[in-house]
RNA sequence: GGCGGCAUAGCCAAGUGGUAAGGCAACGGUCUGCAAAACCGUUAUUCACCGGUUCGAAUCCGGUUGCCGCCUCCA
């Protein structure tokens, strides 16, 4: 497969260091606050990662941190007036619960910087044997010393002498230049602190991030990333300690996705223009949620919206529909295993079309090794469920029809699962994409008791009574579908 | 100011040299007591704009405009 490396700026064939296993590390969050829709993307987006990995076969070490340990949780818990423990903790745990209810598994390892102070002190005291670490003052931080290590911007393709003239470089006296950034800091009274050999204090960002990494994945691993606002400084600081402590590649592929917006505008803490994950999932299923995020490339910035969720709604409906359909026909009648439609002019469909039903698992796959493309992997999804409804439209006693339909069910639900669509109980889940909105007029029991009684009408042929209460609910936003299994209702 | 990215139909979105996937929306038809769902058909001679390279460009090169991100904590 191919892959997008921020580090050549061009799609690579990937290659893992060894034989069929790969160790990927993914930035997870600083533990300060309920996370956002944009640290969704993030974990889905390295969720899917994972999952076409291992479906390819590769087995995979997933590694994602919690930094449990900066300034931010510091002073969240003077707020709260809470130990920063506490903060962390609690923190932690609700973005395990954002995280189990999107449906995104726990990664292998999740690593807390916070018990990993002597890795960290360790890579610390390489520097320094190396001259890359130096103590600013006695007692005081402890910085990297930037221009010493000479692959520094090339991640994120700056340059020393541009980023010199930028504005905005926190001057500190004690810094031997004001490139150079923190690897510990000094504690100031009061403050958490681990002792070490430059005086009590506690790890700077970058730090944990390549300690962590290199105590689960080695010191050169396979690929490591995070948003796209990661790449600088913080993957740019990591990668230069690492490699100045190790003297080794640190990262063979870098992987960063795009932001999520809102009117174009980056989702973020500082801006106030986020929502938490918490509430978009009191609004839309988890699995509108996970479609939304997975329906554009990784790399693109993707723009929040309620139309655009209720879009990923609608188009998950369709998908959900026949699958359904297909449930209740395979396992109603008892379809049973048999020949797939091979010969020309069978079942309805075109050579052509039977043909891309056929290699729909094979182009699936080519877009998603295509750097991870999985826009046009469910855009292929779509595709196969247009002839898998046509399929429907047109009962056949012919011998490949059912196991046409067979492989069509098999083949949806087990490409859906590499993006972790897909599996719910069909029929539940388009009841519950159907009826999601929650502000109705009108209540579900009423709603029932008004069907039974157009039922009733219907049976006795009294057409106009039927219409009018179809009428009366479809002015509270509710659609009747009159069904073979009876009627059905869904919010408009 | 420096670095990077993006501009494709009403909206969302694939497509990086060979003649525009897919979704949503809309309209027409089939089906239906009426609907819905589903199916069939229609909806970009054209890919921000201007030049260039090429037999051929949405795709490559140069320029212009607009938007976004990073350069400061941020997924």
């Amino acid at each position: 497969m191919q892959l997008y490396n921020t580090l050549t700026r061009q799609k690579e064939i990937f290659q893992p260091l060894r034989e069929g296993r790969v160790g990927l590390y993914a930035c997870g969050v600083t533990v300060y606050d309920d996370c956002h829709l944009g640290h969704a993307r993030s974990a889905v987006f390295f969720e899917v990662v994972v999952r076409y990995l291992r479906w390819l076969g590769f087995e995979v070490t997933w590694v994602r941190n919690f930094t449990d340990i900066d300034d931010k949780i510091l002073r969240r818990a003077q707020e709260d007036g809470k130990p920063w423990e506490e903060v962390a903790e609690h923190y932690i745990a609700s973005f395990q619960e954002d995280m189990a209810a999107l449906g995104v598994p726990p990664a292998q390892i999740e690593p807390r910087a916070s018990r990993h102070i002597e890795e960290m002190l360790e890579i610390i005291r390489r520097l320094a044997a190396r001259g890359f670490a130096y103590q600013g003052e006695p007692g005081g931080d402890v910085y990297f010393r930037v221009r010493r290590f000479p692959g520094y911007g090339r991640l994120s393709g700056q340059r020393l002498a541009d980023m010199q003239s930028g504005a905005r470089i926190e001057v500190d006296a004690a810094k031997e230049d004001p490139l150079d950034f923190v690897l510990w800091k000094a504690s100031k009274p009061g403050e958490p602190a681990w002792p070490s050999p430059w005086g009590p204090g506690r790890p700077g960002w970058h730090i944990e991030c390549s300690a962590m990494a290199m105590k689960y994945l080695g010191e050169t691993f396979d690929l490591h990333g995070g948003g796209l606002d990661l790449v600088f400084p913080h993957h740019e600081n990591e990668l230069a300690q690492s490699e100045a402590a190790t003297g080794r590649p640190f990262v063979r592929y870098w992987l960063h996705h795009g932001l999520l917006t809102i009117d174009q505008e980056k989702m973020s803490k500082s801006l106030g223009n986020f929502f938490t994950v918490k509430e978009v999932l009191a609004r839309f299923p988890a699995e509108v949620v996970r479609f939304f995020l997975i329906n554009s490339h990784y790399r693109s910035p993707l723009d929040f919206s309620d139309a655009a969720l209720a879009e990923a709604e609608t188009a998950l409906v369709r998908l959900y529909t026949p699958l359904a359909r297909l449930r209740e026909r395979l396992w109603a009648q008892g379809v049973g295993g048999g020949a797939v439609a091979q010969e020309e002019g069978l079942v309805g469909l075109a050579n052509e079309e039977r043909e891309k039903l056929a290699t729909l698992r094979e182009r699936f796959s080519q877009a998603m090794a295509d750097d991870l493309n999985s826009a046009l992997a469910l855009g292929y999804l779509f595709e196969a469920v247009r002839l898998i409804n046509r399929l429907l439209e047109q009962p056949s006693a012919e011998p490949g029809y059912a196991g046409l339909l067979r492989r069509g069910y098999q083949d949806l639900v087990e490409l859906g699962g590499v993006l972790n669509l897909l599996q719910a109980d069909p029929a539940e889940m388009l009841r519950i994409l159907r009826q999601e909105r929650q502000d109705l007029a009108i209540s579900p029991a009423e709603i029932e008791e008004l069907i039974q009684r157009r039922s009733q009408a219907r049976r006795e042929k009294d057409w106009v009574a039927a219409d009018a209460i179809r009428q009366q609910l479809a002015a509270k936003d509710i659609i009747l579908e009159d069904t073979p299994q009876g009627t059905i209702w869904r919010v408009k």
